[in-house]
DNA sequence: CTCCAGGCGTTCC
DNA sequence: GGAACGCATGGA
């Protein structure tokens, strides 16, 4: 029945820290388990931990590692010179990387990942992990020791009321219809198409602004070079930015960037470690 | 009781 | 084009 962690590997990961990256507020499919976490993510399930540099992981496949996990979590990309690049900007985000060395900019699932931060919309991490979990175990393909994100197609054909009763008040109708539109192919170009081009389609979805578009864009759409400034409406952000840079300097690692400053602002009065990760559930 | 949580659509100027 | 305002829900 539980087969999911039938295969280990210890991986050399270069700049990560699987901490940070899951106290990032990038996934919302991960819960703690001992020294473990087990993230989920499409109908994959996976349970990792972190000694020093080898990140230690228990996934179904060797298949599934290299070609699911390294890439979700974004392992192709030279983090190093993207430091090096944005270290050199002014103190602040030398102060950022030296805080949040490890984050990184997650690949997920397209149309999991646009659901997800559709229900985040003003709400709290605690209550977006329990509606997203709830909607996996209804409605998500049962993989025998867990459920997969639902599809497209199944959410869509769903009604209403019955989508109602996740408790996701207000964003409902919204769900119902990123969920039609997906299911009809809207999202078939995302991570293709130019960044622009790909803004304005998932912006023309009811209930996705400029912040839940970022958040999708960057977390799933693989625009991280791509990603521009109207990005940076982070209020805390802006509280360091506004106005006072050329953000052309970020480029082309203005996601990560953005990321860093995430990180920095919400760890900026101490370090924190699996500590504060395992006490948040 | 009020206030807030990784916002957004609508309305009004 | 920007500034108020309401909104479902649940926890502090």
């Amino acid at each position: 029945m539980n087969n999911s962690f039938k295969y280990k590997a210890s991986l050399d990961m270069e700049a990560f820290d699987l901490w940070q990256i899951l106290l990032s507020g990038q996934c919302f499919r991960s819960a703690p388990d001992g020294d473990y976490a087990i993230i989920e993510a499409g109908s994959h399930r996976g349970r990792f931990s972190q000694e020093g540099s080898t990140l230690l992981c228990e996934v179904e496949s060797d298949e599934a590692l290299h070609n699911f996990w390294l890439p979700y979590f974004d392992g192709g990309r030279d983090y190093k010179t993207a430091r090096e690049h944005l270290s050199k900007i002014d103190s602040t985000m030398e102060a950022a990387i030296k805080t949040g060395h490890g984050v990184r900019v997650l690949r997920q699932p397209v149309f999991e990942t646009l659901i997800t931060f559709i229900i985040s919309q003003r709400s709290s991490i605690p209550r977006i992990k329990g509606v997203v979990k709830a909607l996996c175990e209804r409605y998500g393909e049962d993989m025998g020791d867990h459920h997969a994100f639902p599809t497209p197609e199944r959410l869509a054909s769903l009604g209403l009321d019955e989508l109602a009763t996740l408790k996701a008040g207000y964003r409902t109708p919204y769900l119902h219809a990123a969920a039609q539109f997906a299911a009809e192919g809207g999202l078939d170009l995302i991570g293709k198409m130019p960044y622009e081009e790909a803004k304005e389609l998932v912006m023309g979805l009811k209930g996705v602004g400029i912040k839940v578009a970022s958040c999708f864009l960057l977390f799933a759409g693989g625009y991280m070079e791509a990603f521009p400034i109207d990005v940076w409406i982070e209020k805390a952000i802006n509280r360091f930015y506004a106005g006072k840079l050329d953000h052309t300097v970020f480029s082309p690692y203005a996601g990560l960037a953005q990321q860093y400053m995430f990180y920095y602002i919400r760890h900026i009065d101490g370090a924190k470690g699996p500590e504060e990760y395992m006490k948040r559930i």
